[in-house]
DNA sequence: AACGTCGGTTCAATATGTGAACCATATCAG
DNA sequence: CTGATATGGTTCACATATTGAACCGACGTT
């Protein structure tokens, strides 16, 4: 690993929940050297994607990275494309909706909304969503590049007693995804989460990310399941749209019998 | 220099001119070679900062970029309480302006504002302003810390004809700038730019940053400078205030002379 | 005054980064 | 078709930059 890799490993500790870090802190969190540590921080600073908050002597993230996120928005405009869409799903669906892009073999979270109509809820507060664990990997893995199925095999991490383990289930969990055309996580990465989404397609008409629901499980019945399902397909044609893409025909076409199906079932039952 | 370091500064590359960039074309633009710069922009993929254009293979800001600003942004709400302010400043004076953070050494661009009321007008487009050359960076070693006078002496590029070249004369402006409480460059760092501009002070009592009004130079007469001043201090105040502290009552005594000898100016011109 | 913790520094050992030369591929002119 | 010149990406011998145990001074508690 560079010691490049290692130094930027360090701005993930930096979170909502935890803004400032001193140096022994993110030491022993990160499980580093404190000369190695204090160094890395000293490059960061340097950069300005830390500074240290005067009083406390404790780190923070840095002024550069609000210059830098805004050439990263003025260039691939994905953000604003996605936050309206995303309301009106948060609102019809009243559950938390995000937004994730796909980077290299990595799903990054790009927005989310959190439901206010329910008391429990889920908080999407995660660096990145695990390609076999989450709804929105599992877009990724159905729809995005081949090469992501490596890096996916790769880390097999367990999160939860129903998290995919083994390849083999993962080929069939994907194909259940190719066919149906949305991503499920049922309870597998977090323990009462139920993750639906979506696959978003950009300008050269490539998977570039997808638009998830996150339900709390107990509240995850069929019919709020039909109910997301209809409003994804919308948010993600929005949002294909906004990112000058059209989905792909072959996905509306899973959409479909995936859709006719569960109102089959919804009627009959 | 470290290899973090140098593999940073490739980020400033990246802007919102030359949103894209090629492997080849980056290492001429920064004169290195091409192995150890694609190792560097490996490792930048690697934690998201930068991507690559599957279409073209050229390189672009990524997407972890916006998660970290979110962050920043959530831990010093800085860019919110400067926004609005900026915007009634721009109104009111005609010129573009902008807000300025000063981040350990350096003074960095936070948001900026252009006005529509000329057709000529200043563009701020840099990623630093440098101490010696500018209204911002003279503020901050008016106001600032002490140690950043060691860093601009250091540094005493020569931008324009005009540009302050030694210890001495940046020492009398600096001075001059304390007792004025305005920062001011006239063509220091662009031919045909005026920048005029005050500190601002966060929660901790500290100078922070600066709010400044840049004008172009041929319409900068003493009539508008009364009237950017006066705006300014303003300004000042509010952001200020937004950022929790207070205009320090040296700085309100020195803007308040500086104001009623223009004023006599004025009337008797 | 003894102790613990903090941010920061030193220096020998060596892991890590470096760049000239190389490859495969694409584009273009003749 | 062929040779020339781009491109993004890879290799390997070499040496330079990174590493971490031990250390320092400052601060706050006990």
């Amino acid at each position: 690993m560079s010691s490049t890799t290692k130094t930027l490993e360090l701005l993930a500790y930096f979170t909502p929940a935890q803004p400032e870090i001193g140096l022994s802190q993110l030491c022993r969190q990160a499980g580093r050297d404190k000369a190695t540590t204090y160094r890395h921080l000293q490059a960061l600073e340097d950069a300005g994607f830390v500074e240290q908050n005067p009083a406390t002597k404790h780190y923070r993230l840095g002024p550069a990275l609000l210059q830098l996120a805004q050439i990263r928005e003025e260039t691939v405009p994905r953000k604003a494309g996605a936050e309206t869409v995303l309301d009106g799903l948060v609102d019809t669906t009243g559950e938390t909706a995000h937004v994730s892009v796909l980077s290299g073999t990595t799903v990054y979270p790009l927005v989310s909304r959190e439901s206010q109509h329910h008391s429990t809820r889920a908080i999407i507060d995660v660096q990145s969503f695990p390609l076999h664990a989450t709804a929105s990997g599992l877009c990724a893995l159905a729809f995005g590049p081949s090469g992501l199925w490596p890096a996916a095999v790769a880390r097999l991490q367990v999160f939860t007693g129903r998290t995919i383990a083994t390849e083999d289930a993962l080929r069939q969990t994907v194909e259940a995804v190719r066919h149906s055309g949305f991503g499920r996580s049922d309870r597998c990465y977090e323990d009462d989460i139920q993750g639906v989404s979506a696959p978003v397609f950009d300008q050269s008409g490539r998977f570039a990310g997808a638009v998830s629901v996150a339900c709390v499980a107990s509240r995850f019945s069929p019919s709020l399941e039909a109910k997301v399902k209809e409003n994804l397909i919308e948010a993600s044609r929005d949002i294909t749209r906004n990112w000058g893409g059209t989905v792909p025909a072959e996905i509306e076409a899973a959409w479909a019998t995936s859709l006719s199906r569960s109102n089959v079932l919804e009627s009959t039952s």
